[in-house]
DNA sequence: CAGTGAGCGAGCTTCCGCTTGACTT
């Protein structure tokens, strides 16, 4: 048996560091975290000063009994999790857990995965920081307080099955107010001026654009200057030329590899991590949930040489960069490749794209700023106090730039670029042609999932293990969805002065397209909404903050846990209660209008079950009817004709096989209704419309594929059946299925056979507790 | 999955941060 175990909390590392330490080590890994509070309940006992009621978690009971079998045997116990919060918290649960003794325990960290490093940590060994791990616990206990009060009460006073909590809440509100600018934002046009210059140079005319140093408000103003344009005389009255330089982005954090993933490939935060963490587990890359920016030693000695290899010695430059975001806890490197000298790698399609970004990121940041020469010209108008500017820049030296450049969420990045012609200072110049061009001011861009990323890190709330699980929280909410904006055609005037003429046009563009932008829906605006009235606290962008401040003072040992989280409570608990009592259903409903046949009211709000609208007042004696408002529709949008058409449905359209065919819009979207069967409708078809013939079809459709479902049936007893399903052939009673053995084939079971399957199975029980689980998940 | 909605009431939902492997009937 081996002397040492020593325990990360990430597999693949594990089989790394084992390679480095003899024969005497064992390298096992906790796989995060083992225990949590409690689920079931609120998990603290506030009358014992807050005691957290932890459990080991049921996915990693194994784990702990692997651990504990192996930790029995061994001689010293190396706690060597990350360096952080968490990880100290990680270490002293496993302690805990693990019942491990203090004599024969040590606690020891290392910032590189290499065998020096681990060496030297193995000979600093130290103690558990109980101090950090406090302050862990009371992230962990804040956390919770404010999750499992706040989302009760939702579901009291909006909708079941809410949450609300620290970090996803404001991001939510993000994404709300973001929207309420753009519902604000006033679109203004302005008349942007640019000239075609002619340039006489030794070997000819040469073109040359510049813009005019002021807009016009209105199309008489830019009218009216280019009358003026018609007898100017144009001079070049300065060149000034700077020289200036660009250095390259440092390596990738979390949050960065999602930017630009999400920029030059498209992907999504989640499909990003999913990639990188099979990047990770192939070693190719390095850890990729991290907040540092800094690479180790051998890291920059490893990309010094690959740099000078390729581009040769003047286009190194070692960098060491530091982080500078907000409560960034730097436990492990930025994301890099492994080897610096691999620029290629097999693997698949994504997987090559996102390590090659890596490996351009990384080496970029160890080469040479770019250096520029930014010149401007200034053309002077004889019979107008404005000037032309006309920009170029010339790339002297293009250092990093040969690599890697850094993309930018704006759309419209056309500045720099071209190449001005030589060109002296009293030149007299010829325009071939002025154009003034209508330009209508951008509105605020909505939110990509990964500028929300980057805007979340800024504020310093979430972490980079979260950023991609809160956003596919707020999504499965229903706070807010991913969608395509179709953009809207608009005019505008080109106004054209070319050889004394001035030509007016005017042509159509498509403005506003957005694609894959986060939107809210109804539920997350009133949500928001909700918590903005009473729980403005919570909701602030500097909650976080303020309270990692507290944290921080509790791991210095300069505050007492429980009193902070005390200090906190009191009063939150308070506002829960308030509310509670104070306030009434938060339904956002809204008048909107009369219905002409009955001559009641009309309102749209959320019920239940998401929005809906509402005929007849809640508090008369007769019952108002209800309809579900689709996903096509918002409570802000939808009209009285709209929301009354959705009570045409459910209707009949005619009999087949003697049975009535109705149509409807449930839960799951449109359906038709025949013999007590419920049949999908295909999104092409529109409930409204569609009549007797196109709903036949649909029912000889789906009856064709249930009959390749079905392999057997008996007419003995028609509950059981033989059926494929997704994961191969199954048996089916009723609603509970049971799994065929491999040694039998399905097409030739007898009803004796399944109904022997079916008693051998027995555990029915267990089979439906898991399924509950797993829809949890 | 299953096609509701008020009201009655039981019993359910929920947080953030660490880490991957489930094996689906």
């Amino acid at each position: 048996m081996a002397k040492n175990l020593v325990i990360v909390e990430s597999p693949a590392k594990a089989k790394t560091i084992e390679g480095f330490l003899g024969k005497d080590f064992l390298v096992r890994s906790s796989f995060g975290h083992v225990r949590d509070l409690s689920k079931k309940q609120l998990g603290v006992d506030i009358e014992k000063g807050f005691l957290p009621i932890y459990e080991i978690s049921p996915e990693k009971k194994k784990v702990v009994a692997d651990l504990k079998k192996m930790t029995g045997d061994a001689e010293i116990v190396w706690l060597a999790t990350d360096e952080d919060r968490e990880g100290e918290a990680i270490s002293w649960h496993l302690a805990e857990t693990l019942d491990l003794k203090d004599e024969n325990t040590k606690r020891i960290v290392f910032h590189e995965i290499t065998k020096t490093a681990i060496l030297e940590a193995i000979a600093h060994p130290r103690k558990i920081d109980r101090n950090l791990v406090n302050a862990q616990q009371a992230r962990r206990v804040l956390d919770r307080l404010v999750g499992f009060e706040l989302s009760p009460l939702l579901w009291k006073k909006v909708k079941p099955a809410l949450s609300a909590g620290r970090v996803q809440s404001v991001a939510v509100r993000l994404i709300v107010e973001r929207e309420e600018e753009i519902k604000e934002f006033k679109v203004v046009s302005a008349f942007r001026v640019t000239a075609e210059f002619e340039v006489p140079t030794p070997d000819g005319p040469v073109m040359m654009e510049a813009e005019l140093s002021r807009k016009f408000d209105t199309r008489d103003q830019a009218y009216a200057f280019l009358e003026k344009c018609k007898d100017a005389k144009f001079t070049v009255s300065g060149v000034e030329t700077k020289p200036s330089k660009k250095s390259p982005a440092p390596p990738f954090t979390t949050s960065t590899l999602q930017q630009e993933a999400s920029r030059k490939l498209g992907f999504s935060v989640s499909k990003t991590m999913l990639v990188a963490q099979q990047l990770y587990e192939s070693g190719k890359i390095t850890y990729m949930r991290t907040d540092s920016v800094s690479l180790s030693k051998m890291a920059l000695a490893m990309a010094k040489e690959e740099v000078a290899k390729i581009f040769g010695d003047n286009y190194v430059k070692v960098r060491q960069y530091t982080t500078k975001s907000k409560g960034a806890q730097e436990a492990h490197e930025a994301i890099r490749p492994s080897y610096m000298n691999h620029p290629e790698i097999s693997g698949d399609n994504s997987q090559q794209r996102l390590y090659d970004l890596i490996w351009k990121r990384t080496i970029a940041s160890q080469m040479a700023d770019a250096l520029l020469e930014k010149t401007t010209i200034t053309i002077d108008i004889s019979n107008s106090k404005e000037v032309f500017l006309a920009r170029g820049e010339v790339i002297k030296f293009d250092g990093f730039l040969k690599v890697y450049m850094e993309s930018t969420d704006d759309e419209e990045n056309d500045e720099n670029g071209h190449i001005l012609p030589p060109i002296p200072v009293g030149q007299g110049l010829t325009a071939s042609e002025i154009n003034a061009v209508q330009k209508y001011s951008t509105l605020p861009p909505r939110y990509t999932e990964a500028s929300l990323v980057k805007k979340m890190e800024e504020l310093g709330i979430g972490r980079p293990s979260t950023y991609a699980p809160t956003i596919s929280t707020i999504q499965k909410r229903e706070y807010v969805i991913k969608a395509d904006k179709e953009g809207v055609k608009r005019d505008y005037i080109i106004l054209t002065l070319k050889k004394a003429v001035i030509k007016e046009s005017i042509k159509t563009e498509k403005a506003g397209y957005e694609k894959a932008k986060l939107f809210p829906t109804d539920i997350g605006t009133l949500v928001n909404k909700f918590l903005m009235q009473f729980f403005e606290n919570i909701m602030d962008y500097n909650f976080t903050a303020s309270v990692e401040e507290q944290f921080d003072k509790i791991a210095a040992g300069k505050s007492i846990w429980a009193e902070v989280i005390r200090d906190f409570y009191f009063p939150f608990h308070e506002q829960i209660e308030l509310t509670q009592k104070k306030t009434i259903k938060f339904t956002g409903e809204k008048l909107l209008g009369v219905d002409p046949k009955t001559e009641k009211n009309v309102f749209v709000k959320i019920g239940k079950y998401g929005p809906m609208i509402q005929i007849g007042d809640t508090e008369s004696d007769e019952k108002p009817r209800f309809a579900r408002l689709g996903k096509e529709y918002t409570i802000e949008t939808v009209s009285l004709e709209q929301a009354l058409d959705l009570f045409k449905l459910p209707r009949s359209i005619g009999e087949f096989e003697e049975a009535e065919v109705t149509v409807g819009v449930g839960r799951f979207g449109p359906y038709l209704k025949h013999k007590n069967t419920f049949y999908s409708l295909p999104k092409t078809d529109d409930p409204a419309v569609i009549i007797l013939e196109r709903a036949i079809e649909v029912i000889g459709e789906k009856r064709l594929i249930n009959e390749k479902k079905t392999i057997k049936e008996f007419a003995e007893d028609p509950s059981l059946k033989v059926l494929n399903g997704r994961y191969g052939p199954y048996i089916a009673v009723g609603k509970i299925n049971y799994k065929i053995p491999r040694s039998k084939d399905p097409a030739s079971l007898s009803l004796e056979d399944c109904r022997k399957i079916i008693g051998d199975s027995g555990e029915t029980k267990s089979k439906s507790t898991r399924k509950v689980t797993r829809k949890k998940s």
